[in-house]
DNA sequence: TCTCCGATTCACT
DNA sequence: GTGAATCGGAGAA
């Protein structure tokens, strides 16, 4: 079944780990269609939390984190990378997570060049687009924690977070 | 305008 | 283990 609107409009912390599991699907312009096991997510929570864009409040770019649960916020890291992100929670509460493995592709640069993700998908809601979407088979999920990835700059507190989700059976 | 630097990946040593 | 690639957002000037 596919996830609406209500799955994604609560806490990014239940969201972001019964993410790990599901099936990430993607439909090409030509039709193909591929579904990705979703292995491993990040959870970014609201102004507060220091490594989340959202952190220096309200800007053009963070904008899509404001809007309605289910918003995809795509954006470019490093001049190179595209990172493919869900957002939670209602209107003006900033949340979202962060897809960082599927499938075979472990990685969130490497997912989103496989899925060929890339800007113009900024914005999309996830649970109303023909494009890409996320299924759920009845896949029991396991998962483990661990602090998230790359957000040294947030500090101690955040940096130390077990917010990242990662399927146990994953390896 | 200008400068700094990142939610990464890959090639090298 | 180290460093380069590469560019747009955010903040300073």
């Amino acid at each position: 079944m596919k996830l609406e609107s209500a799955f994604f409009d609560r806490d990014v912390l239940a969201v972001a780990s019964e993410l790990v599991g599901k099936l990430l699907v993607r439909k090409f312009d030509d039709g193909s269609v591929i579904k990705l096991r979703i292995k491993e997510t990040e959870a970014y929570r609201g102004e507060e939390d220091k490594a989340c864009h959202a952190s220096k409040g309200k800007t053009p770019r963070t904008e899509v984190m404001y809007s309605h649960p289910g918003s995809i916020y795509i954006y470019l890291i490093y001049g190179m990378y595209w990172m493919l992100n869900i957002v939670t929670e209602k209107e003006n509460i900033p949340q979202a997570v962060l897809l960082r493995a599927a499938g075979e592709y472990d990685g969130p640069g490497k997912l989103t060049k496989a899925l060929k993700i890339t800007k113009e998908f900024n914005n999309f809601n996830i649970s109303n687009c023909p494009q890409i979407w996320i299924e759920d088979d009845g896949y029991i999920h396991r998962i483990k924690t661990l602090p998230r990835v790359g957000i040294d700059y947030a500090g101690q507190e955040w940096a130390s977070k077990q917010w990242r989700f990662v399927d146990k059976n994953k390896n």
